[in-house]
DNA sequence: CCAAAACCTGGAAGCGCTCCCAACCGCTAT
DNA sequence: ATAGCGGTTGGGAGCGCTTCCAGGTTTTGG
């Protein structure tokens, strides 16, 4: 270039023609809007937001430059100008390796979409796949000017991304119970008592050696769902035998490791903490040519759709999971765009869905 | 405030205090940060972004100062000035209605997701629920200033985003062989060979009557693999029965009621055009009291780790789903970062996997 | 030892928008 | 006629960053 001043100087104006030729045909700024429709830059910026205090007439003639040129305002611009990026998180944490095994977390991200559709928002997600994306998470979910709020799956012991972003004071809603019951918002259902109804329906059936295939113990909802197990039978004064609580990870084939585990210490029914448990769980059963329900009955949870489909039909807690990720947003905009209030905490409602794996229309 | 003009001045000094004392905690800009190491904005600008021309002892203090403060550049800034978001989006469409039935969708995220970790790019997700939101969507996803790249999972025949998007020269990569064989960008299996893979294998171990659960006719996916089973049947010189040839819509519920409708013809094996759909079937054959693979045979098509769980274990065309993701945004961040470049097409290698259900091990 | 080249640095002009403020308009009420 | 009042409009100062450019400093080679 400083060999040749003028060639560089004339491919510095074809730039300059081209970026601007760019411009002129698709990448509108407000003040060529403005220009178009004989206005200034404010009063489009007011067009555009729907701003009242604009004469009917002007309004007009600036929707119509809009909709004929097909202008969209710059959107970093505009998060730059308002500090408001119209942009929310979701960030579903590593151990959630169930993520593709078990529907419910695509269910509850649909959800979540669906509100995010609805009220304008663009959704970010942020799965942590490795331990090195787990150490860099936090920056990159914090980094100012991004997001506008976060909603994070997080019921895991000594979840840190929680605490940090607890800290950072950024707009946050927690899907599931938190560990430490911190200031926080979140959202979740009743899994202890749920798990209380689940087993106690068992209970009710006449069933006596009730066991229970809990998730991973470093989730609140294992722990609560295991607790509610416990309290069903204490209860009725029942004593609890260990041999009969044995622990999945919510997946099929850790249900099915954990029955086969669980099988010699004959159970006559099982609660299982989810319905991909209670299925793998299911498989083992069948394999030792057992039969659901008649030799051991089972009530899963979640209501999974495929709960449904095999013989026998699975019996279970249905939770709203899309519900869940609709009202999680609702939530999580409502901070955002009132500010900090106390810390909202919503427990959904579960049902208890009776079909064929629990024997309750055989024994009654 | 017109009314208390002193009060509202005091209210503006207390604001402006509030806002500053902020800024300080937290909400530092580079101009802060030039001033602390006592440099200017532009050299902490380079240090960074990792320019290189900075003095070694000086990028040193600037980091020094970066660390102890925590700054974090101001991403919508940022991207305003360089004209870079360093967001990518994934547009999944509204049939797509499998997302949370079939694991394909969760983990093919997974894949993009974990990519873009890797390259420090912050992923969008779009998920089309409603009528309203497919009509709503372009605009979305198109909005100046928001993404640098958009993925799209698009095999369905008249996709109209696919279209605009292309129009739009937003750098796009479609997900998915692309029904009009645009001028895009794409990465596939070569479905067709695929199937006609798979089919030959059951040809080979001696079926006769050899039939086929279609995915929905609207997708090129259904239509590649259909025709692939047509080309291994031709090619033996087999008959085509239209009677074996049924069509699902790749959820488990749609292989059962599919296979329902071919038990009639007296299939004694049959290709599925996904795993999913292969459960379902087998399901429907089991409920009939025939067997699988002694009555019927069965080859899938995924390899989802579902498929290896029942008894008999499923024999499949293994994809590389994950690393499907993984391909699509490194495809998708060349063509950002190196410009528009002719259009690639990737296809990705398949996989037989033989286990039981194809009666490989019994035929032998 | 000096000129040329290479390297480093700060200033300033944006990126495209929002929003405050002042000015202006056409009225009504005095 | 004129002050006063909403409603409406344009100008301008940012938002926090990148990047070009010019000037200053150091290094290199003859």
């Amino acid at each position: 270039m400083g060999a040749l001043p003028g060639f560089g100087w004339r491919i510095g104006y074809l730039v300059w023609f081209l970026l601007d030729w760019g411009r002129l045909v698709s990448d509108l700024t407000l003040e060529d809007i403005a220009k178009k429709a004989g206005v200034s830059r404010s009063t489009v910026s007011r067009v555009v937001n729907d701003h009242p205090n604009v004469r009917e007439d002007v309004r007009e003639r600036v929707k119509e430059v809009i909709q004929s040129t097909g202008y969209q305002p710059h959107a970093a611009a505009r998060s730059l100008a308002s500090q408001h990026s119209w942009m929310v998180g979701l960030v579903l944490p590593r151990n959630v390796s169930s993520f593709f095994t078990d529907p419910y977390f695509p269910r509850l991200t649909q959800g979540i979409a669906q509100a995010c559709n609805q009220h304008n928002y663009t959704l970010s997600l942020f799965l942590i796949g490795t331990k090195e994306d787990e150490e860099k998470i936090y920056p990159r979910v914090s980094r100012k000017g991004l997001l506008d709020g976060v909603l994070l799956q997080s019921d895991q012991i000594g979840d840190q991304l929680a605490d940090q972003l607890i800290r950072s004071n950024i707009p946050l809603v927690i899907i599931g119970r938190p560990f430490s019951n911190k200031n926080v918002s979140y959202i979740d259902v009743d899994n202890t008592n749920s798990a209380f109804i689940a087993v106690s329906h068992l209970i009710r059936l006449g069933y006596k050696r009730i066991g229970t295939i809990t998730g991973v113990p470093t989730r609140t909802v294992s722990l609560d769902r295991q607790e509610g197990y416990i309290k069903a039978l204490i209860e009725r004064g029942r004593d609890i035998d260990e041999s009969l609580i044995v622990e999945g990870d919510f997946t099929e084939a850790g249900g099915y490791y954990a029955m086969q585990r669980m099988l010699p210490h004959k159970p006559d029914a099982v609660f299982a903490g989810s319905d991909t448990m209670a299925l793998g769980a299911m498989r083992a059963v069948r394999e030792t040519g057992l039969r659901v329900p008649e030799d051991i009955a089972f009530v899963g949870f979640d209501d999974l759709p495929l709960a449904t489909l095999p013989e026998p039909r699975l019996t279970t807690m249905r939770q709203p999971v899309y519900q869940f990720g609709i009202k999680a947003v609702e939530i999580l905009l409502d901070v955002i765009e009132n500010g900090i209030t106390p810390p909202r905490r919503v427990i959904m409602e579960t049902e208890l869905i009776i079909r064929d794996s629990c024997g309750a229309s055989r024994r009654r």
